[in-house]
DNA sequence: CAATTCCTTTGACTAAAGTCAAAGAACTAT
DNA sequence: ATAGTTCTTTGACTTTAGTCAAAGGAATTG
């Protein structure tokens, strides 16, 4: 890794520090306008409903504070407490009627206080501000996600491959056989690699290196979840596989595509593979590609 | 006002709810390591020394409250609470060193959760990252200041010339005599019109509108303070006082300037102003403009 | 089916954060 | 010089946030 600029760390920190102070907090402040802050931050957080266990992880909280808070909530008449159908351990926290209304209250005041702070601008600068800030939080998604190995059968490898294959079973025109997907073996130990790719601790993307024949690697299953693409993952995916690649001694990369996934072509045009004739007969394939290392 | 878009708002706010979570939230954890948070704040914002009301003003903090963390700050060694020498009313707190030194580890703590942030991404993204972010904080700030008519008297008003005066007396090869500022006459009532950018209740922006003859208006004194510099307050300062010579049946506005003013000029031109002949003998002027409105 | 694990509740605390009002010393304006 | 204001301190509270351990019912596992 590159050492990390002092000039970034002191804008980052600068943004960080005016930032906090005058919307965070402020935002804060308005979300809990009648009722302590934990209260209304758990009140946002159950939504449409969630099971304790769920808020305990998502908040972090305290076992006995969360349920004492959500009796707190209960006793307001803001949420309803019931058991889980299924599993009578986990106790399920539903908005009331009432508890939606102080929801929609609160989110007409965030909304407000944001109206507030972009109404002293011209549209164009609207349009520069939001561009900034989504073009930022990109980065700080993609900077928080980190690409792992991970052996071909782990429960984590395999929730992948199944996201992967209802994604483009959708896609493809004809379906999609999850019979296609690599088996665990192929992508451990000596025959080949899998990495997954982890957002604050849950899986969201993946891919796989297998070995084809001496000195060359095919990659495939390359898949990024819906709510991590445009960041720049797959690309971090390729470096990763690649360097794997690299490191086993292999030359030739090929992997093969499907001529509805155009982005994914054009991805790897952009990223150095040039396009070949077939180099094996397979069901789902219509557009084949190699890289040389 | 051009009504925000729920676009807009929904960026805004998203981007709020990620950053505060991932990044606020974890920096305040970082700071008070050892101690409550509201002590590590307060030591922060001791920096090199303050006095108590400034903090109090600053933090929003009770009286009692404030007062009681001093001391528990000072039971630990870490500030030195004085007299201040003019006013024996307020209290000044400092750093001692064992302060100072518990100040460097906070801020090598900081520097180095940062840099843990940007590490993950290449050295181009971190360009674009802190681009982004310094791009968002010009304009949140420049969002939240505000331009007031105030009378030419008012204190604020003669502290924004005292400045302006201090500026260009330190940028002028010949100097600057304040005898040259506008009276308070001059801008006020019928005669004129005074302005005042403020960010946060402070003065850091001011601009005198001052008739000349019947329809024609002289703009004088337009200023920025330099910590409110490459925001856009010229052109917003520009804007309220043009609005203003429209509403009191103007319908041209001249202005002379420096020749070392030579940012002033450009934006001037790109605010629609033509450079003309001198309409007025002055000392300090050697560039004419004028628009028509 | 027994042992273990999971999830929640309850009791018993503690620490931090904050509020309010009274009082007193120091300054300011008239 | 006096009245009013400003700033800080102190006492006496309250609320919020959070921790820890014990206990009990419900699932899971060997």
């Amino acid at each position: 890794m590159n050492p990390v600029s002092a000039d970034h760390i002191t804008t980052l920190r600068r943004f960080n520090r005016y930032f906090t102070r005058r919307i965070g907090v402020l935002d804060d402040h308005y979300l809990g306008q009648d009722r302590p802050l934990g209260e209304a931050r758990l009140l946002f957080e159950i939504g449409d409903g969630a099971s304790l266990r769920e808020l305990r992880t998502r908040l972090g909280l305290d076992a006995g504070y969360l349920s004492r808070m959500a009796k707190a909530l209960e006793g307001q008449g803001l949420v309803r407490l019931s058991a889980h159908p299924a599993d009578n351990r986990l106790r399920m926290v539903e908005p009331t009627p009432a508890g939606r209304a102080e929801l929609t209250e609160q989110n007409r005041r965030a909304n407000a206080f944001a109206a507030g702070l972009l109404e002293g601008l011209t549209a164009e600068q609207r349009v520069e501000l939001t561009g900034a800030m989504a073009t930022a939080q990109r980065l700080l998604r993609l900077a928080a996600i980190t690409v792992t190995l991970v052996d071909g059968a782990a429960p984590d490898a395999r929730a992948c491959l199944d996201a992967y294959a209802a994604d483009i079973d959708a896609r493809f025109p004809e379906g999609f056989d999850k019979s296609d997907l690599v088996g665990p073996e192929e992508v451990s130990g000596a025959a080949g690699a899998f990495f997954v790719a982890y957002e604050e601790g849950r899986p969201v993307g993946c891919g796989a290196l297998r070995r084809l024949e001496p000195g060359v690697g095919e990659l495939r299953h390359v898949w990024v979840h819906r709510d991590a693409r445009r960041l720049g993952l797959a690309r971090r995916l390729l470096a990763a596989l690649e360097a794997e690649a690299t490191a086993r001694g292999l030359t030739l990369l090929r992997l093969d595509t499907h001529a509805t996934l155009t982005e994914a072509q054009a991805m790897y045009r952009a990223c150095g593979y040039t396009e070949i004739p077939a180099y094996v007969d397979h069901v789902y394939a219509d557009h084949w590609f190699e890289k040389r290392l």
